[in-house]
DNA sequence: CGTCAATATTGAAATATGTCGAATCAAGGC
DNA sequence: GCCTTGATTCGACATATTTCAATATTGACG
């Protein structure tokens, strides 16, 4: 609760969005706008440890290596997820900040006028 | 706990979303992943009425008038909005159930084990 | 009817996205 | 040091998306 940060989240009734902003939040949109990464998203949140390594989520599609790892790098550039080297392997853990964040701005569009302020 | 209805939500943890599933909530969040497309949202879901006449959606932005009614069309086809047509002028509305069921679901990501199932 | 104004649809062009195979980078074990 | 294995990056190609101008549709009003 409290502030609303710098960039930080209008709600998406109560005042329409500006230009910039719309363009940040679609890039988020936008990552979670196709099937392979709403499933890697769900992969990785669906574990209790809270991560997952690559080398498990690759064989659980039906594409090639590289083309996981794309769709990994677009999650992360969206800040949906981290990503940490441990040796060999790497692991991808969901930053739930930014998926809350989200939640609430679509909250926000059916919490009519009185929608509470987004942080 | 129920059911979970027959196309009904997932919470994107607990277990791993089903790939035709992921394919229609990716639909929806294709729709949003567009900035102008979430203005459009945005300009919708702000107003008091609840409703907005196209006409005033078009001039709003520095597209040409196919250009909204093809986002529009593309938001109506995620079902984020509905439209009616009275008299001369369409108006556009929100369709809160969806975008409520969005964020249900963005929610369940950082809810941990104990999601709520997502109705 | 015929015309005008508001939306929608169509067709086409430029750009973006998803995918792969090949090449590259990183870390461990020989 | 040099392979081997896991993961990312690069280059290319097919498909999808965004956008516009032109055309069609719908309804109101003489």
């Amino acid at each position: 609760m409290s502030n609303q940060g710098e960039g930080c989240c209008e709600p998406l009734s109560e005042e329409p969005l500006a230009e910039q902003q719309a363009a940040e939040l679609a890039t988020v949109f936008k990552a979670l706008g196709d099937p392979v990464r709403l499933r890697l998203l769900s992969l990785i949140a669906s574990r209790p440890s809270g991560e997952v390594c690559v080398c498990e989520l690759t064989p659980a599609f039906d594409l090639s290596q590289p083309t996981i790892s794309h769709h990994l790098k677009l999650l992360r550039q969206a800040g949906l997820v981290d990503s940490e080297r441990r040796g060999t392997w790497v692991y991808y853990r969901v930053r739930p900040e930014t998926t809350d964040r989200m939640a609430a701005l679509l909250s926000s569009v059916s919490g009519e006028r009185a929608a509470a302020r987004v942080g």
